[in-house]
DNA sequence: CGTAATGGTAACGAATTTGTAATATTAGTG
DNA sequence: CACTAATATTACAAATTCGTTACCATTACG
């Protein structure tokens, strides 16, 4: 099952289109929130505050151009990414030059995997980037870019979790995390997972992290969760 | 005024277009060259030497797929990163299956802003891979002026794909790379193929490396990608 | 025009990973 | 020293990921 990736709205007077649309993004592990006309989108923004937007050329009442240059001078919206649904029949030169702002075109007829590539690309450009420096501590080191974990230049196999873990360990430090703050920053924040299954998991990174033993490094805090330290 | 940053041939042969595209490069700061046809093209990049060409899909006489790939095939150009510019009225298929030759797709109509975007990422991302020079690893060597494959002395035969993907991987090697870098890195940016047919490329630049076993320089990194590396 | 390359996708099985439950062990407390 | 609550460990089935092959479409080339 797909892990939710964020909020998309989609603004679109045609219910089928609205559908279909929201069908693949949820396939894809999006939220979808459906607007049918600009006034029903400006209470998704307040309400739901949509990662991304994708906007019709053509609605009722004000054009989606329109629209798009007024979320653009609007301080709360000026940096939602939008994604403008064009017609085929609309006249190419007159779309080019009416230019409200907007990130990416889409036209219609367009398949579901474009519009995916062009959605995922759009978020990735807008997300910060994740901070992939080496860490080190006590003779272990994790490198997020090579994906590698070393210890006293032994290389050591994790699992894809058990990297994860250990990243978020070594990240913060010389902390007490309970299993739920674990869950969040390991597994994500939607993520619906027994907590007793956090013992089960630094259990595995124990055993991976034994034969140098580096497991000495995780302890446990009765009564509250674990921690990453390099002193007793 | 801002400082050149590079020469961009447009290549269309719509007058307004051209127009429009240059105006944008060079309030961008960027050195601006026209060309109608593929015959002006090739005249302005033997005089010129233009670091990044924006190619129109379609151009009278010569299409611009076919000119592309001519593009590759010469030495002198082998390298230019090209940025197709594609109709949306032209098949979605069509363009899918064409040779990633071209680094990147930008369909009509686009905003000034995502075309600056794209040419500003290319040429950023041009610059380390844009040099021909060998790269060697570990007994196997590169040659993208030859293009050609050496392990011990023994000649390999890879496919075009193969190839461009085993010198992605020689140019960054250590670091993992996701299914998405490389579709990226290897086949160009924004277009759509599945991440699953990686693998099977993967499977074919090992089997390509097996004779000399130098498919163990691609590691699998389980839950992310793969990675080109000589340690184990 | 036919034949060989080449490229992308689907499909199936193997290997790995993962969450949960069941059981064992430990630490804290009176 | 027992008793209890919390954690550790193990086992296992479900889910995911990957390797591999086969297949079809397209292109290059004789």
């Amino acid at each position: 099952m797909p892990s939710p990736r964020g909020k998309v709205l989609i603004v679109d007077d045609e219910p089928a289109i609205r559908q279909m649309v929201c069908l693949a993004l949820t396939q894809a592990g999006y939220q979808c929130l459906e607007a049918a006309d600009t006034a029903e989108a400006q209470a998704r923004i307040v309400n739901d505050t949509p990662d991304l937007m994708l906007l019709d050329w053509m609605l009722p009442g004000m054009s989606g151009i329109d629209y798009a240059r007024r979320l653009r001078r609007e301080k709360l919206t000026q940096s939602l990414p939008i994604i403008m649904l064009t017609a085929r029949t609309e006249e190419e030169d007159k779309v080019r030059g009416l230019d409200g702002g907007v990130d990416d075109y889409i036209t219609k007829p367009f398949s579901t995997r474009e519009l995916m590539a062009r959605v995922k690309a759009l978020l990735r450009r807008q997300a910060p980037l994740a901070a992939d420096s080496a860490v080190e501590v006590d003779g272990l080191s994790l490198d997020p870019a090579t994906h590698r974990v070393n210890a006293n230049g032994v290389n050591l196999l994790l699992g894809p979790t058990e990297f994860r873990l250990l990243h978020f360990f070594m990240s913060y430090p010389e902390r007490v995390h309970t299993r739920e703050r674990l869950l969040n920053g390991v597994w994500g924040d939607n993520v619906y997972v027994e907590e007793r299954t956090v013992d089960v998991h630094i259990r595995r990174l124990r055993k991976a992290l034994e034969p140098t033993a580096h497991d000495r490094l995780i302890q446990t805090v009765r009564g509250t969760g674990y921690r990453f330290s390099a002193n007793g």
